[in-house]
DNA sequence: AGCACGCCGACT
DNA sequence: GTCGGCGTGCTC
């Protein structure tokens, strides 16, 4: 044993390695001043400065006593916390994912920690009372800096940048505290407060009934405050603590009436910190029962969870899913460990949090984008001490800080956007979640009515358990499909402008049985692109290789990649002619059509324009859901999680846009799709009907969802994904390329294509240009790299890439070309 | 990611 | 001769 460990901890040397929220490779080490020793713990956050004027919160990964011997390593200004607010499965699991992923623990940490528990520099800066100081040896920065001290009092670093025009002040004030001229209050508050009520307790002097009835006569000049205490005496009777604003409410007294009271002295008040989240005081509701169906596979999963670690739950639409989460997690709760059950963001609807909150009550957190920062940093801290035993919440919530997870649900399982695209960590929230329960020894569910293809490969290849549930719940049937030719429609004249003749007399049928129809098409805004009639010309985003859409609510052309927007152009800027048409039809256009041919109809819009605001996508479900629509339309939005019991007909109004898009996943893809809006209809009802239009009738995949024909969409798609080298049979990187030169991109991509294929031969594929080669003014290209699953490990891939990119960024030409790498791309 | 340092062209 | 352009490389 070395002779520094012999020493008391207090004055034993410690270093701690931080990481810092930044998209840097290196790990940074500083010192720890013997005072902070004490409160140094693996996971508490730390102040440190890093470079010349910033300063940081971050995560302590590592404490150790040995001194990096190739700098000097700064000190810690702070410990931000008394106890850790990352654990240790956390920390390992950041590791895994910036292993994983290929990018850098500041990524990850990013991501994962809500932004009120990163702190912002809030320093101050006062004069110090000394005034045998002389002034005139300042230089004259310095001395403008006092001069404005001894006008303002106090100064915050942004006021003295402001003051001297400049961003570096961090020398200059460090050298006037040295100094002695100022005093520096090295404040970094945290930005997460936490909510709090005055409640009012009646003061001990009256606490029996006589001074009571005393006190009251005593305020009939005030006759406010009188009714004010005669409320609080009521409402003493029913409640325990009573809050100003509970009596304010109460008495129906205004602010004055209370606060006269308290003056008094008959009140005394009392700050409390309340949560966010007032708890619900429904009763838990009485046990239901499963369905014949439900309960087999209820038994198969439990014995399922006897042989595998994750399961995937093939059901239905409308099968009772959500029921069997329930009773598992109630299961594990009753072990004594916690569940985590992800949705993705657009399906996390109130609908199916209210569900979970009945039976969960306060003891549920609900974790997602939609929330502020405080109510974030509010779910985190409640996690970490164990109050919320069971969290709802989209992909990000795998980061929460759980201590032992029992069970993880990925509802949705197929959805794509359980995989984070940017910025870095490019995650995905299924696989994280299953790795995640291996931290804990825990269970994973996978849910889907239509199962990703890799899922339902590695369920039939045994590595993980299937259990089907394959029957609607209660008497609902699976709906109808009937797939509607356009060209031969348009043929017969039985086409009004999008909506076929078979389609319109279904609508109107459904809307005299007083049932309601959706509408799926999954464009938004109105045009998806103006084309000169005379020349071809093509209105396009000035940032982007895309075209504009036009949205008719803001009457402007939009980039739906970039953001721009534009006044819609009259006349064609390439040849001047006064003949720009609309090329295709996005949701917007839809409803205008429909309006026209069917004006009776109540029309609602379901797409991300319909839905700004925090509230504003559930106002247009519950409208639906009351019945004060007819017709919801909507983009795919409209097919997650939403359960409407009065809809019996669907429309797709153009479904090839969905099937040739030139993906390998399309096909996969447009299937589940276009079940799961079917799936919308007849959820109640005896039987649902769904019309699907398109110009490709015959097309395999109508097939398939006509006759709900999962297992051979499977089929056919494990085939065509062995024969072209996709997953679930080869792994997948995506490495782009991006910079505003278009040539240089080009020669870069070409460049660090050759380097990779030094190494990894006929694995490396392109570089190509993407189907959009230029977003905000960037050119992209494209390297994608096939990995087979036997003869190379993924390990020695990704050092590969590693190397290839160093070597790479040798070149001084490729400065500035910016690479981001995509593992498992969706 | 910032941000300072540093080495080249338009001004007082 | 200085101000300022942004290329280059470092931050414990």
């Amino acid at each position: 044993m070395s002779e520094l460990e012999l020493l008391p901890n207090n004055r034993k040397t410690l270093f701690v390695e931080v990481i810092l929220p930044l998209a840097i490779a290196k790990s940074y080490t500083y010192r720890v001043p013997f005072e902070l020793n004490e409160k140094i713990e693996v996971g508490v956050r730390v102040i440190v400065q890093f470079g010349k004027n910033k300063i940081y919160s971050g995560i302590v990964q590592a404490i150790s006593t040995e001194a990096p011997d190739r700098y000097e390593a700064k000190y810690i200004l702070d410990v931000a916390d008394d106890e850790p607010i990352v654990n240790t499965f956390q920390l390992q699991l950041w590791d895994w994912i910036a292993e994983y992923y290929m990018c850098q623990k500041g990524d990850v940490m990013q991501a994962a920690l809500p932004a009120a528990l990163k702190m912002a520099s809030e320093t101050k800066i006062i004069a110090a009372e000394n005034p045998d100081l002389d002034r005139s040896l300042l230089s004259d920065k310095g001395y403008m800096v006092l001069e404005a001290l001894d006008v303002a009092g106090e100064l915050s670093v942004n006021d003295v940048m402001k003051i001297l025009g400049q961003k570096s002040v961090f020398p200059l004030l460090r050298s006037l505290f040295e100094h002695g001229y100022i005093l520096i209050s090295e404040e970094i508050r945290e930005k997460y407060k936490p909510k709090t009520k005055v409640f009012l307790k009646l003061s001990k002097v009256y606490f029996d009934e006589e001074s009571k009835r005393l006190v009251v006569d005593e305020l009939n000049r005030a006759p406010k405050q009188q009714d004010a205490l005669l409320a609080y005496f009521q409402l003493r009777k029913v409640k325990e603590d009573i809050s100003r604003q509970d009596l304010m409410e109460a008495s129906g007294c205004g602010s004055s009436a209370i606060t006269g009271l308290i003056d008094k002295g008959i009140f005394d008040v009392e700050e409390k910190v309340v949560s966010r989240f007032a708890g619900t005081d429904i009763l838990l509701t009485p046990d239901f029962s499963f369905s014949k169906a439900q309960q087999q596979a209820y038994d198969e999963i439990k014995a399922g969870f006897r042989e595998k670690d994750v399961l995937l739950l093939h059901g239905v639409t409308a099968s009772g899913k959500t029921q069997l989460y329930i009773r598992l997690i109630e299961e594990v709760l009753a072990q004594g460990k916690n569940a985590l059950y992800l949705l993705p963001e657009i399906a996390l609807t109130a609908q199916i949090t209210e569900r979970l909150k009945q039976h969960f009550g306060d003891k549920l957190g609900v974790y997602h984008s939609k929330f502020n920062d405080n109510e974030r940093a509010e779910v985190w801290h409640k996690v970490r001490k164990g109050e919320f035993k069971v969290v709802i919440g989209a992909r990000s919530s795998v980061f929460l800080p759980f201590n032992q997870l029992g069970l993880l649900i990925v509802d949705e399982e197929h959805e794509n956007s359980y995989k984070q695209y940017d910025p870095a960590p490019r995650y995905h929230a299924r696989d994280t979640a299953i790795y995640l329960a291996h931290q804990h020894q825990a269970k994973v569910l996978l849910g889907s009515a239509t199962p990703s293809v890799e899922s339902y490969y590695n369920a039939k290849a045994g590595k993980y358990g299937l259990v089907k549930l394959l029957e609607r719940f209660g008497d609902a049937q699976l709906p109808q499909i009937q797939v509607v030719d356009i060209a031969e429609a348009a043929r017969k004249d039985e086409m009004s402008s999008y909506f076929s003749k078979t389609l319109l007399t279904a609508i109107a049928e459904t809307v005299a049985k007083k049932e309601q129809i959706i509408l799926f098409q999954n464009r938004r805004g109105h045009t998806p692109f103006l084309q000169c009639g005379t020349c071809g010309h093509v209105a396009k985003c000035i940032n982007c290789d895309v075209s504009l859409t036009y949205h008719k609510t803001s009457n402007l052309l939009h980039c739906h990649y970039c953001g721009f927007s534009e006044e819609p152009l009259q006349t064609c800027p390439a040849c001047g002619m006064p003949n720009m048409q609309s090329k295709g039809f996005g949701t917007e256009r839809v409803e205008e059509e429909l309006e026209l041919l069917m004006p009776e109809l109540r029309i609602g819009r379901l797409d991300l324009d319909s839905t700004k605001g925090k509230y504003g996508f559930d106002k247009v479900i519950s409208a639906f859901d009351n019945q004060e629509y007819d017709v919801l339309i909507g983009t795919q939005m409209i097919t997650k999680g939403l359960d409407f019991g009065n809809v019996s007909l669907i429309g797709i109004i153009n479904a090839d846009g969905m099937i040739n898009f030139p993906d390998f996943r399309a096909y996969e893809r447009a299937y589940s799709l276009f079940s799961q809006v079917a799936g919308r209809a007849g959820r109640r009802q005896a039987e649902g009907t769904v019309i699907i239009q398109t110009y490709t009738p015959n097309h395999r995949i109508l097939e398939q969802v006509r006759e709900h024909n999962y297992e051979e969409m499977f089929l056919t798609e494990v085939t065509e994904r062995k024969n072209y080298q996709y997953p679930p049979f080869y792994r997948l990187i995506k490495i782009d390329l991006k910079h505003p030169d278009k040539d240089l991109v080009h020669d870069a991509a070409n460049q660090l294509a050759a380097l990779l294929k030094q190494n990894l031969g006929p694995r490396v594929l392109g570089p190509e240009p993407p189907l959009v080669a230029r977003v905000r003014n960037n050119f992209i290209q494209t390297i994608t790299l096939k990995i087979e699953r036997k003869d190379i490990s993924i390990v020695k891939v990704k050092d590969l890439i590693k190397q290839a990119i160093l070597i790479f960024e040798l070149d001084k030409k490729n400065k500035g070309v910016r690479i981001q790498i995509d593992v498992d791309p969706y």
